[in-house]
DNA sequence: TGTACATCAGTGAACGCGCGTTCACTGATGTAC
DNA sequence: TGTACATCAGTGAACGCGCGTTCACTGATGTAC
């Protein structure tokens, strides 16, 4: 408890280098006790339900005190949905460096993230949806969601492009037509820069069928209608794959 | 205000044929007043902060008195969700049936179907998000929404099943292998039924496809990713359709 | 190293609000004879 | 057609609960000299 140091949340502006005085250090500590109580209730009782005095309750302390270290609930939640994007992000990252360590290839990489993904969705369903299902109403996410929104999306874009340079992805010839110009934004389509026309449309789709995916599962739509739902996923996945033509030398016959 | 008889909402077991006594006839209309009413809150304020009181208050009623149509919240959620699914499902149906009157090919006919319903959606975003996105916490969807949740599918299936007998669509080659068998539930299966192996999983995952985009544009992911989200739709929807083989004679050129 | 002052964390009470649901009751509508 | 009784709709008060946020205050920690 003492030296976990690998988030910097400190709820000021404060350095990032050094807790010098106790109370800097007491600080950090329990903000993170706050957000961690936090997502524990959020896991219980979902977004909506997420409750400041609760929180505080939980911690033991005065809900009032709480303020001292989030100014409203939704600056709470915020820190919340900061913390489910790097998460799942950090799991997409992690995965895909640990099958290129193991010299996996472009489409075996989309497989192992695809799943590492589901499966941090299906561990963690309120965080989930607080990021990927319906918004909170009332609550406008504010700038600081951006980056860690897109850590997920980069991990994706460069396997695709990976992909690409070696010649095992492109636009499937004999196919829908391309996309009108500039449907993306340009960060986007630098994302997957030099691949070509209508790569990047197609990588963004990839992206949203996985989410969709895992949305639909999650949110239950598959009940009485999916009998194996981990093999369909995989499979799915494999078929999403095709928008990108990934899977030219066949994939595993059923 | 005095001849819509196209529901048949009683909140009783009535017989649907005559609205004998003027009790009788009081009653459908004022449950249609409280889930119109309900309807128009949801609009407002979304699922998680609707209330039974403010419906009362809108109607100028005792919040008690709404007991005597709905025995609780959860009640009344659940005709919202039923109506939202059969106005979806209404929806795909008048525009399929429109097409088809129309002489419509079956892939002109899923892209009129695809974007009535993201038309409804974006028009109804909080009903859209009752019945697509993250369930409400604490309420279990009972099984009267079953039959309207399946109205969508079963046009989607109608389409794809059309373009399977007419030869222009079915599983394209060389792409990625069958499922494994028994994937899916066997209702599922049935609606493609005769259409080849892998039809119908290719076929739910076109809807899992279309739910997904429009709820990754309805819950705000395309912010600063996709500049012209209409021309984004159509155009991933087309290439959705590939899954099913749908677009061997080209489509549009960009 | 020691003192004087400023800063900050946490408390507890309060404000003002809204919610779902129950219950005894009144008055109107419907039904059986 | 008229009366007696049963059913139902709607009322208003109440129960018990929880929430976000503010504020004046106390006591501890940090800082400048």
């Amino acid at each position: 408890v003492v030296t976990a140091s690998s988030e910097d949340r400190t709820g000021t502006g404060s350095p990032r280098s050094a807790p010098r005085t106790a109370r800097a250090r007491a600080r950090i500590e329990l903000t993170r006790d706050i957000t961690e109580a936090a997502r524990r209730q959020l896991a219980e009782v979902g977004a909506a339900h997420l409750s400041l005095r609760a929180v505080a309750r939980e911690l033991g302390m005065a809900s009032s005190a709480v303020y001292r270290y989030f100014a409203s609930r939704d600056e709470l939640l915020t820190a919340l949905i900061v913390d489910a994007y790097d998460a799942i992000g950090e799991t997409a990252e992690r995965t895909d460096e640990d099958a290129v360590r193991a010299g996996a290839s472009p489409i075996d990489r989309w497989r192992s993230v695809c799943r590492a993904v589901r499966d941090w969705a299906i561990a963690h369903p309120h965080e989930w949806a607080l990021v990927y299902g319906s918004p909170v109403t009332g609550y406008a996410a504010p700038q600081d969601t951006v980056v860690p929104a897109g850590r997920m999306a980069r991990v994706l874009a460069t396997i695709a492009t990976d992909a690409h340079d070696r010649g095992t992805a492109g636009v499937p010839s004999g196919t829908a037509g391309p996309p009108p110009d500039d449907l993306l934004a340009a960060d986007v389509t630098a994302l997957f820069d030099g691949a070509g026309p209508g790569f990047a449309e197609r990588g963004l789709l990839t992206w949203i069928s996985l989410i969709g995916a895992i949305n639909f599962e999650l949110f239950g739509h598959l009940h009485n209608v999916v009998e194996a739902t981990d093999s369909y996923f995989d499979w799915a996945m494999d078929t999403t794959a095709e928008l990108l033509g990934m899977l030219e030398s066949g994939g595993a016959a059923g």
